[in-house]
DNA sequence: TACTTGCTACTTACCGGTACGGATATCACG
DNA sequence: CGTGATATCCGTACCGGTAAGTAGCAAGTA
């Protein structure tokens, strides 16, 4: 198995993984890169060689997780081609199921942007592309719809996500959040036969 | 709010206040006690006199924003007497305005509680007491409508507002919060009228 | 005098980051 | 085939800065 344009040696990975687990667990603020190095049984020259600092180590975190996030959500979406619908409330599924784990802290980007509010910040940039990503696709899968006012529903839908996750770590068990599917059908339904009796969608 | 036992003098509001902006506006893990003595005039000892450590600061900010959001939610409330749903749409209303403002970082509560995971530090302890008890108020308000499901529906309001809360700060201008209210709204007609085909409430 | 409130000066520990030196693998070439 | 130069990783030891927290004293007040 050759690995021709990236050389990915061993540490650099052991460093990654390491960090990515504590940064998610216990907030990239808190940990330390030295706690990090140890853990992934390396030194501190490894770690800068590899990311160039503590900041590019969090961004490429961040990075990694949005990849996987965005796989699953692609992964729940082909599931139900042609249905947005189904699309939204799978992915609404499959986040319930992620939140059951007992050591789930919600989205380590949300997560992070709540650390880091510097908009300059490489781990917030990461983050914020990733939210605006995932507001554009919501916005495409409402459109796909008969929702009256996709962009409000998208929006609508966001909230709940967001609001899963915070309060995911906010309470013990499920939680708020366990309401999070019903309440996106809700809005769903209701944006779909009779919205509640305004007009059409057209603000940005 | 007498005191009796703490006498309260000057430094210790300068410093209180001073870090309640800073602790809001940068978070609390980022801003060091250096800074906020320098930034009260004043010194570290009066710090640690009248607050103990760093994590009883925060402590206290936390607390203060507690009431604040607290006398917010009564206030709104007190507008709309036996009105239900119209004090949940004011409250609604008034973080909204709230969230106008430019410096607006979210829920100072909300964002201690994910920077803290720690569930023994203090901070956190004022945070999910708060979060707990906004939730306790919010199904006796949903309770007091004819909703079908209240217990499901004031949940569904929680996760509008936390979403609205950790939304705002990801995204320039209003952002996905800007659908709160109206999918508040949504969210309780769908539960007063009909609900989507689901029987009463009864999960904890 | 007794007490409260503030300040100067200090300690200990850890933070992110780096200079430098050692090991190994690859490859050119005699 | 053997030898040496080079490039690639990796580790030891250390840096300046700053974090939270404290000892002890000066000054105002009753």
């Amino acid at each position: 198995m050759p690995q021709p344009p990236t050389p990915t040696p061993k540490a650099a990975d052991r460093i990654l993984n390491t960090a990515s687990e504590l940064f998610y667990r216990e907030g990239s603020r808190a940990v330390g890169v030295d706690e990090i190095v140890a853990r992934a049984a390396t030194t501190k020259p490894s770690l800068y060689r590899a990311f160039g600092s503590k900041d590019q180590l969090i961004a490429a975190y961040l990075e990694a997780q949005a990849v996987q996030l965005w796989s699953l959500f692609e992964g729940t979406a082909g599931s139900h081609p042609n249905d947005p619908r189904a699309q939204i409330l799978a992915y609404f599924d499959a986040l319930a199921e992620r939140m059951e784990a007992p050591a789930y802290r919600g989205c380590g980007l949300s997560n992070a942007a709540v650390e880091y509010p510097d908009p300059k910040h490489p781990g917030r940039v990461v983050a914020v592309a990733h939210k605006d990503q995932m507001r554009k696709r919501l916005r495409a899968l409402t459109r796909g719809m008969d929702a009256r006012k996709p962009k409000k529903l998208a929006d609508s839908l966001m909230l709940l996500m967001e609001g899963a996750f915070v309060t995911r770590q906010l309470f013990d068990g499920a939680g708020p959040a366990g309401a999070a599917r019903g309440a996106a059908e809700a809005l769903i339904a209701a944006h779909a036969r009779r919205a509640t009796g305004e007009n059409d969608d057209q603000e940005g």
